[in-house]
DNA sequence: CGCTGACCCTGACGGC
DNA sequence: TGCCGTCAGGGTCAGC
């Protein structure tokens, strides 16, 4: 399941197999997904039609097209893939796309929290216009997140995975960033020292660059578009440890739920 | 405006 | 073996 290195992990492995290709078909097994998929528009606007780059924003992948553009998340559990030949579909097997040298790209999505939307204007689309900085981009830093964080009392963790603030951080890296950082999950946001915060904008931004050079990170079935699995949850330092001991200073890592996610630290090396 | 909790959906897993 | 409750990587939205 996707947090943003699987995303870019994504991206980095469809993007070879179907730029400039025309699509021939468009297969829609689903009536919605978190919203309704616009089969006609997707039809109209695509068929005969090909994508000239794809672009990530948050966890959002972007198909560009000259007619349009088409709008991907992958939810939960949702994954993208290439078929070099056509497959028979499986039960959570939601949309293809076929291109006119046979290649197939499959949305697969069990839990259907996924989207697939069409946009004209993707920066004013309701989804994305609200978005905070990437995590990965120069306008993300420990000073912009001091700026933003005064008189906040929500707890620190809530704060880094709500996206208008930075978007796509989820629960794993919001997990390992503070633990990296010396922050307690549940700490008030506006007690957080400048100093700090740089500390914390420095962790996630270095946690996922390293997740994104190992393919990102797997759990149960997650594959990437080229069909290479991610490796970086076995670099996990908190995330799913619950009851463990940290590696850090040996004390029993604790588990508490924030917002209904799973919030787990080091009593001892997070403050 | 800021924050919390309910909710969308399916599947896996543990306890009885 | 099956039934039930709980949990899962995301995000929106109503209501206080």
């Amino acid at each position: 399941m996707p947090e943003l290195p699987e995303v870019e992990t994504t991206l980095r492995g469809i993007e070879p197999h179907i730029l400039n290709i025309p699509i021939n078909k468009i297969l829609v097994r689903a009536k919605k997904l978190r919203w309704p998929i616009p089969e006609k528009t997707l039809k109209n606007n695509l068929i005969g039609n090909s994508f000239y780059s794809i672009n990530r924003r948050a966890k959002y992948l972007i198909f560009k097209s000259k007619l349009g553009h088409l709008l991907v998340h992958l939810g939960m559990s949702g994954c993208l893939k290439i078929l070099h030949r056509f497959d028979e579909p499986n039960k959570h097997d939601h949309l293809d796309f076929v291109f006119k040298n046979g290649t197939c790209l499959r949305f697969t999505d069990p839990r259907k929290f996924g989207s697939i939307l069409w946009t004209q204007d993707p920066e004013k689309h309701f989804l994305i216009k609200n978005l905070g900085p990437e995590p990965l981009g120069n306008s993300f830093s420990g000073t912009y997140l001091f700026e933003k964080s005064r008189r906040r009392k929500l707890p620190i963790k809530s704060f880094i995975m709500n996206a208008n603030v930075v978007s796509g951080i989820g629960n794993i890296y919001a997990n390992e960033a503070l633990f990296l950082s010396g922050i307690r999950p549940q700490k008030k946001t506006g007690t957080i020292s400048q100093k700090q915060f740089e500390t914390l904008a420095l962790s996630i931004k270095n946690l996922l660059h390293s997740s994104i050079d190992q393919g990102g990170t797997t759990l149960r079935d997650f594959v990437s578009g080229n069909n290479r699995p991610g490796y970086f949850q076995n670099e996990l330092l908190v995330y799913g440890r619950s009851g463990k001991n940290c590696f850090s200073c040996s004390s029993k890592l604790k588990e508490i739920r924030l917002a209904q996610r799973s919030s787990v630290y080091c009593p001892l090396c997070q403050s």
